[in-house]
RNA sequence: GCGGGUGUAGCUCAAUGGUAGAGCUCCAGCCUUCCAAGCUGGCGGUGAGGGUUCGAUUCCCUUCACCCGCUCCA
């Protein structure tokens, strides 16, 4: 098992043009990256894969794609405008950080026990704040959505009527959510702008912790299925003491990073708290009318929420793999990444620059770009060729050499065992699709 | 935001108070018939701003970014 460094992978990423420090030309900014060409086609085959396993492949689960800037009061009704900004207060002794109001003693620092060394209580906001309209007044004051849930709670009526969705059922969303971390960092995984992919699942109360299992088993399962590597992830459940402010049992889906455990998602069984609060906020009734039992009730929700960007970047690591090559005593690097993952699924290579291999190279590229992301390289030897898909992760190789000019066929090397099939250039399509599934 | 560290070409690393070099990569050409070959040529740099100085990549200040902690929880 090989694990990267955290450095090996960010010179991966930006050497191969998976990701960039966004605003470089400038000096960089922080906390913001840039999907390069690679990098873009890995997270969209994520959010795709999540998308299609959430709504597409399920009856009982639509989407929605919901605003960035939404109403001040829903983040009012949600408990982030409070919860968000927590006046903290540092140690000068010890440099620690608290919030003032978990501290037992507001005096004495936690960490080193010193009393009375505390800087004066700072307040942090942890939405970023706007304005709707050029005119910068109170009255307009907005928040860039800090969690793309809030948007599903307030739609909850809007989508069940006009879909005629009974409980149970869920709403998935995936979108670009923002936080003022104290602390972001470890490259892209804990940035102030990132990506969501939440789902909102709507059941009885009396169901709500077999659901909870449910999505845990289900979401785990995800992950496995998509290449990555059980010993590598695992399930753990929150301690009640540190439960967020609408969570009533919360438990992550966690990845061995370089830097040891951390979260790629979060399954929370949020009860009735946001369809409660913005049902007393509004005014709107936002219980559920069960016609069978003639009752009226706020359902409660499981929420499987994932982070788009850092599953991407976890997915990005798991594929990593440095391997000795047979024979000589050099080293290939190849990403690994599962097949319906990999940006580019299939190389054409023609084995010399002469003008009668590309042209057929070219056909045949033209032909498979139909299906999927196909790059045609020409330059250099093959076995450099052979190396640079390895190292982005291409699946296939497709090599036309002077024998294919006579017998029509092609050979296609397989990224992970190296091993080369011979077959008609008409069966490539057919080749190829049988093992892209 | 605070404390500590770092910043020379895409990458790895040299050098100097006086015109910044090399290897690898990349690009072009030649050669080359399946796993990072060779030859020739080319592109390209002192993170940014200011100060001291005849002259700063080097000394000083500011700033920006990255890494490690304090945090957060997608």
């Amino acid at each position: 098992m090989t694990v990267p460094t955290l450095e090996t992978i960010s010179n991966l990423a930006k050497k191969r043009g998976f990701v960039f420090q966004s605003s470089e030309i400038y000096g960089g900014i922080r906390s913001a990256y840039d999907y390069g060409p690679l990098g873009v086609e890995l997270l969209r085959n994520v959010k795709e894969e999540w998308w299609r396993s959430m709504v597409r492949e399920r009856s009982d689960i639509v989407g929605l794609d919901s605003a960035i800037i939404q109403a001040r009061q829903v983040w009012q009704a949600s408990g982030h405008e409070e919860v968000f900004t927590d006046p903290m207060v540092e140690c000068r002794n010890c440099n620690s950080r608290h919030r003032l109001d978990k501290l037992e003693d507001p005096e004495k620092c936690p960490t080193c026990g010193m009393s009375g060394g505390f800087t004066d209580p700072m307040e942090f906001n942890l939405m970023f704040r706007t304005h709707m309209g050029p005119v910068e007044s109170d009255e307009n004051l907005v928040y860039l959505r800090p969690e793309t849930a809030q948007g599903i709670f307030i739609n909850f009526e809007n989508v069940r009527r006009t879909n005629r969705l009974k409980l149970p059922f869920g709403i998935a969303q995936i979108g670009k959510s923002f936080r003022n971390e104290i602390t972001p960092g470890q490259f892209v995984f804990r940035t102030r702008e990132f990506e969501q992919m939440e789902m909102e699942f709507f059941c009885t109360p009396d169901e709500a912790d077999v659901w909870f299992q449910y999505w845990l088993d289900n979401r785990f399962q995800w992950y496995v299925e998509l290449g990555m590597d059980p010993r590598r992830i695992r399930l753990r459940h929150h301690e009640p003491d540190e439960l967020s402010h609408y969570s009533s049992g919360t438990a992550d889906v966690e990845y061995m990073f370089p830097w040891g455990w951390d979260e790629l998602e979060g399954i929370a069984n949020r009860s009735d708290f946001d369809l409660k609060q913005h049902a007393e906020h509004s005014g709107v009734d936002l219980r559920y009318y069960d016609q069978e039992g003639d009752d009226r009730f706020f359902p409660y929700v499981i929420e499987p929420a994932a982070g788009a960007t850092r599953t991407t970047f976890a997915f990005l690591i798991d594929a990593y793999h440095e391997e000795e090559v047979e024979g000589e005593g050099e080293s290939r690097t190849v990403l690994k990444l599962h097949p319906r993952l990999a940006p580019y699924k299939v190389a054409v290579l023609p084995l010399s620059k002469k003008a009668e291999l590309i042209e057929p190279a070219e056909k045949l590229s033209t032909e498979l770009r139909r299906r999927w992301m196909v790059e045609l390289d020409v330059t250099q030897s093959i076995g450099r060729r052979y190396r640079r898909q390895d190292e982005i992760g291409t699946p296939y190789c497709v090599t036309v050499d002077f024998e294919s000019l006579d017998d029509g066929a092609v050979t296609v090397r397989n990224r992970d065992t190296m091993v080369q099939d011979r077959i008609s250039m008409d069966k490539v399509v057919d080749y190829i699709s049988e093992r892209l599934v």
